[in-house]
DNA sequence: GCGACAG
DNA sequence: ATCTTGTCGC
């Protein structure tokens, strides 16, 4: 698929001080309410039990798209090869896979926190441009509106490409837990994380994300930290912790994010011999 | 100066 | 992210 706001698009070759004042646009352009083409209760991909879950069978069709058809959900994931970005797009359908894609690119700057789009961005919609189909949502691995600016790399690519898009991450880059994230929550649990005076771009106390239990040991002692989700664009953060447990199938990561994952290591191993 | 932060 | 052995648990 094509980016919809070319103005958008990450730059490596800006100052620190540009790209900042560029992330205050894309969280200005940013949608963080729903404006999805499907309903999420039809994701269906195996998830983690809720109260609210309803009862659905999903067709499986693989390849055409016929109106009540469950939404391609695609999982995005970057791997590295000496100084090279490897991103990789699995879309996923009611479970399966229709489609796969990826694409090399040079990182044209460190990690440096707050700015990982203009690190791997290019990587990613380079990979997007690849994909045949167009994803109804895309879960991105990082931060979405979770960011110093409320731009992280969730939000820059699906504002950029006008997609939906969920920020998936392992851990948290700022923002305040309602409730203490240092005990075991039970699968399927979501605790609240606000903004406070590290997020400069919104009102302390603003809901910006959620820290979602998508697996937990049940008979140990050991436990699973929460994965960190938070809505990139068009997704409201209840919306975007729905569709994190909606893809959960008995691991941490949600399914559309390992196989991606999976799928940038395998792509890496080629890549590699490829080499001067 | 200190703290602190996705991948 | 990446570099890696062993170890724990289902």
């Amino acid at each position: 698929m094509q980016v919809a706001r070319p103005e958008f698009v990450p730059d490596a070759s800006l100052s620190r001080e540009e790209m900042e004042a560029l992330q205050r646009e894309i969280a200005d352009a940013a949608v963080f309410a729903d404006d999805l083409p499907f309903d999420p209760d039809r994701i269906c991909g195996d998830g983690v039990a809720t109260d609210t879950d309803q009862t659905s069978l999903a067709d499986v069709d693989g390849d055409i798209t016929s109106a009540d058809d469950p939404p391609l959900v695609a999982g995005v994931d970057q791997a590295f090869v000496d100084d090279h970005a490897v991103s990789a797009v699995v879309l996923l359908r009611g479970g399966e896979v229709v489609e796969r894609a990826y694409a090399v690119e040079p990182a044209a700057i460190p990690y440096i926190p707050g700015l990982l789009s203009f690190r791997e961005g290019t990587a990613i919609l380079a990979a997007f441009d690849a994909l045949e189909r167009e994803p109804d949502i895309a879960l991105v691995d990082g931060s979405g509106r979770i960011h110093f600016r409320e731009a992280g790399i969730a939000t820059h690519v699906g504002v950029t490409l006008d997609l939906p898009t969920v920020g998936v991450a392992k851990s948290l880059l700022c923002g305040t837990p309602r409730e203490s994230l240092d005990r075991k929550l039970p699968a399927g649990a979501r605790v609240a994380i606000e903004s406070d005076a590290d997020v400069e771009t919104a009102e302390p106390g603003t809901h910006i994300g959620d820290a979602v239990q998508t697996r937990q040991f049940e008979n140990s002692e050991r436990y699973v930290n929460p994965l960190i989700v938070s809505p990139g664009h068009r997704v409201s953060a209840d919306t975007a912790a729905d569709v994190a447990l909606a893809c959960a199938d008995g691991y941490k990561l949600p399914e559309p994010t390992r196989l991606a994952d999976s799928y940038a290591d395998e792509v890496k191993a080629e890549v590699r011999e490829e080499l001067d």
